[in-house]
DNA sequence: CGGCAGGTACTACGTACCTAGTAGCAAACG
DNA sequence: CGTTTGCTACTAGGTACGTAGTACCTGCCG
């Protein structure tokens, strides 16, 4: 049953948090949430995510550290799947130009950012930080 | 309140229907879904569409036509931005750059995509001339 | 030692979405 | 005409998600 569960609003929201920090307490994350929400309420989510296995935690202290068990990538690629197949009529080039369409991203910047991928390939990101992958089991 | 209802995932299927036939009769949407559901159920769901204004319908003989209400394009837009932001950390660089990643598109065809968007710009929007690009939004 | 602070588990309620059945109406058919 | 057929309105139960409260536990501070 369920085989790939999705996570609602909130859900990612707190999954983003925990992919941006790496891990964290209740009250980490609480804290970074863009939203304001009670303490239990991140606690809950976080809980249901656990229950999900989205995420894996640790005792630490008398509290616990949460840690994603699923990789930003992963979560990605499910995401941008489901977006191609169900608005783009399974065109990613359509995807792609509606970014640039809708401003998002400008035909000279499509056009460095096509030449960097072809170039060396390798991942890089503009605006990216981390360096390292963590594992996920 | 609900602001911008977000479309569900067999919602969104039905949608998808409409706007690739421009509009149809419950049978007819049926039909074309990939899924197998109940009539009633179909109907139900653009029933519910229509309570969020998704789509509109019309009579036609004893039964009604339903027409999308909302461009594809805008649908698009939204969930563009929601995923970008919720799953790319707010960088569309970074979403396309996953879809070459993850093979959806390859370098080359990006490239090509990039040279075709800079020079036609190509979108759906034959309300004047180009030629040169007009900045600002 | 007694209470506060921080944390968790359990419980709960509302809304939304998915699915579909049943009843009833109106047109078509024989 | 009466029956069949197509379609709709109403109803309904299940699951998931969002949000948060309350009760309870356990160190830590005077």
């Amino acid at each position: 049953m369920m085989a790939e569960a999705s996570l609602g609003e909130r859900e990612l929201d707190v999954m983003a948090v925990l992919w941006e920090i790496g891990s964290g307490t209740v009250t980490e994350v609480k804290d970074r949430l863009d939203v304001t929400l009670a303490y239990t309420t991140v606690l809950t989510i976080l809980r249901n995510l656990e229950a999900k296995r989205f995420v894996r935690r640790e005792e630490e202290g008398r509290g616990h550290r949460y840690f994603p068990r699923v990789q930003q990538k992963a979560a990605q690629k499910t995401a941008l799947s489901r977006l191609v197949s169900q608005l783009f009529n399974g065109s990613p080039q359509a995807l792609i130009a509606q970014l640039v369409d809708q401003h998002d991203v400008s035909p000279e910047e499509l056009q460095r950012l096509a030449r960097q991928l072809n170039a060396g390939d390798g991942s890089a990101k503009p605006s990216g930080k981390r360096g390292g992958k963590e594992r996920g089991e």
